[in-house]
DNA sequence: TATATTACCTACAGATTAAATAGGCAAAAC
DNA sequence: GTTTTGCCTATTTAATCTGTAGGTAATATA
């Protein structure tokens, strides 16, 4: 499992925010129930998203949360290197060169590098707007 | 973290095993020393591997294991379904299809499938045989 | 035959992480 | 001042990862 609920919740707000526009406030219990995610929970990743200024937040009534950017705006890499801490596929690679004591010589770890390459380029290469147009496709089909 | 030791351990004592020929029989002693890995958990790994007639298995003194292909005929993805169970990027794609709810109106979903499908390539398109190749070249550079 | 070596099998354990839950505080609107 | 909302800290439950421990079965050699 290279992703876990914490990124792929906080994607799903982040589209959920999208199709509703920069304009107004969405509150958070309204996500929660629409996507079937518990309320509680979402709180810890929207506090993330806020802090990294992904979102803007407002308290009180008629407050909530909204995108600051454009969709085209976010990677989806961005999104969930923030929400994951990392995205890296083995622990070979996720604590930084010379972790592994091992790393000169192991056989295997070029291999791990490129994927990790590889599945940054993916997650860079797509953005909130490629989701929502596609979400959109699926919904008219 | 997509690869656990699990699958990562298997990777290496294969790329171990081609490194010694088809023709001898390495005791599993020896590849955990050289490798610095628990003799005992490489045993449940092994096992795995035998009964799926990825190695032959010898009992008795002279005994161990050796690959029965050649390099060329094994790939990564192969053992690491193996020894992993599945390499699904996330929960969501590793129980089939319709394994979750929302699976109909995921936004994230077909992002998730292209993801699964472009790693699955990425490992099928690796051989035991091209991990050896690399290894010499790092060896002499 | 006896002994050493090796693979195989079952069961258990300790640590870490995922995925929440619980309860309250702070800000903003009405 | 009451309601609505975001924010903060701590705790919990369950699963999984990464092994350990101890024994059994097969094979070669002396």
């Amino acid at each position: 499992m290279i992703v876990s609920t914490k990124g792929r919740y906080a994607l799903r707000v982040m589209v959920y925010l999208a199709q509703h526009g920069q304009e107004e406030f969405i509150p958070l219990k309204e996500i929660a129930e629409t996507e079937g995610i518990s309320q509680k929970y979402l709180e810890s990743i929207m506090t993330v998203l806020s802090k990294a200024d992904f979102v803007d937040a407002v308290h009180g009534k008629g407050g909530g949360y909204r995108l600051n950017r454009s969709p085209e705006g976010y990677t989806v890499g961005g999104i969930l290197k923030l929400t994951e801490g990392s995205l890296a596929t083995v622990s070979c690679t996720s604590q930084g060169p010379a972790a592994c004591s091992r790393s000169t010589c192991c056989t295997t770890l070029p291999m791990w590098e490129r994927l990790d390459k590889m599945v940054d380029e993916f997650f860079e290469g797509i953005t909130l707007g490629d989701l929502l147009r596609e979400s959109e496709e699926n919904a008219q089909g």
